[in-house]
DNA sequence: ATGCCTGCTTGCAGCAGA
């Protein structure tokens, strides 16, 4: 079985790339980031017509989470909110069952400018993650949470560290979190598969970035110790960031053993 | 220190992204 995220930013504007992108990697399960657009202008059809079964979770302008299944397989949702804050509005999360696995669909706050109330609702917005993947992996089923982060783990995973120590994706209480989360027992998948490589899943449009390979590691897959057990082989489809109109994330990928 | 690009807006400049 073969699971993809994917940051899009923005659904329809690039939907081309998006389908595209799927045909040639016909992946089994799709995790979608930064739709931008409300639940009503979700290309619901074209993806239909693409093969793919899907739940969405929108907002105008902003955010916005997918999860998408190939053929017949079912998608069951288990919730389309990240618990711990009432007031939070922005579609960042989504959880379901495809395939007996529980897969947290995650959009994390970006955290800029920082510090302040920006950087502030990352690191709460972290704990309440951190309070939901724990629930996750107590109950011993396989589970995955997979998305854009928006956290640079480590040094090895920027193009130049020393540019980015202020940056909210950087920041060492934000680094701190990110790892206290991995500590309670999941294993970040393409580290794993790849501990000494440079691997990069977004650049920015910016100065040619992706022309220098001025990347960062931002989009990731943690996977519970059932699903770590079943992990075959992890990779990035680079090649997608160099199309036209594409977004500035590469879509990222795992397999797993059926 | 800022803008660089890009997508999105009850838009035509401003915000957010990372």
């Amino acid at each position: 079985m073969k699971i993809a995220t994917y940051n899009v930013n923005g659904v329809n504007g690039h939907l081309t790339v998006l389908l595209r992108w799927l045909k040639e990697a016909a992946p089994d399960v799709v995790c979608l980031q930064e739709l931008k657009c409300p639940n009503e202008k979700f290309p619901a059809k074209a993806i239909q017509d693409a093969g793919y079964n899907a739940i969405w979770h929108g907002q105008k302008s902003w955010n916005g989470v997918a999860i998408l299944a190939r053929g017949d397989t079912a998608i069951h949702e288990v919730t389309r909110v990240l618990p711990g804050d009432d007031e939070d509005s922005h579609s960042r999360y989504m959880e379901a069952i495809v395939n007996d696995i529980v897969i947290g669909c995650l959009y994390l706050p970006n955290g800029n400018p920082a510090p302040g109330p920006k950087l502030d609702y990352k690191l709460t917005w972290l704990e309440r993650l951190a309070a939901r993947a724990k629930i996750l992996l107590a109950m011993k089923a396989p589970v995955m949470l997979v998305g854009d982060f928006n956290v640079i783990p480590t040094e090895l995973d920027v193009y130049k560290p020393e540019r980015w120590t202020d940056d909210a994706l950087f920041r060492p209480e934000v680094r701190m979190a990110f790892k206290t989360l991995v500590a309670q027992g999941w294993a970040d998948a393409l580290r794993k598969m790849h501990p000494n490589e440079k691997i990069y899943t977004f650049w920015d449009y910016f100065r040619n970035a992706y022309g220098r390979d001025a990347g960062l590691r931002i989009d990731h897959f943690l996977l519970s110790p059932k699903l770590d057990k079943r992990l075959l082989s992890t990779g990035v489809d680079k090649h997608v960031r160099g199309w036209e109109k594409t977004s500035d994330h590469a879509p990222v990928w795992i397999e797993l053993k059926d």
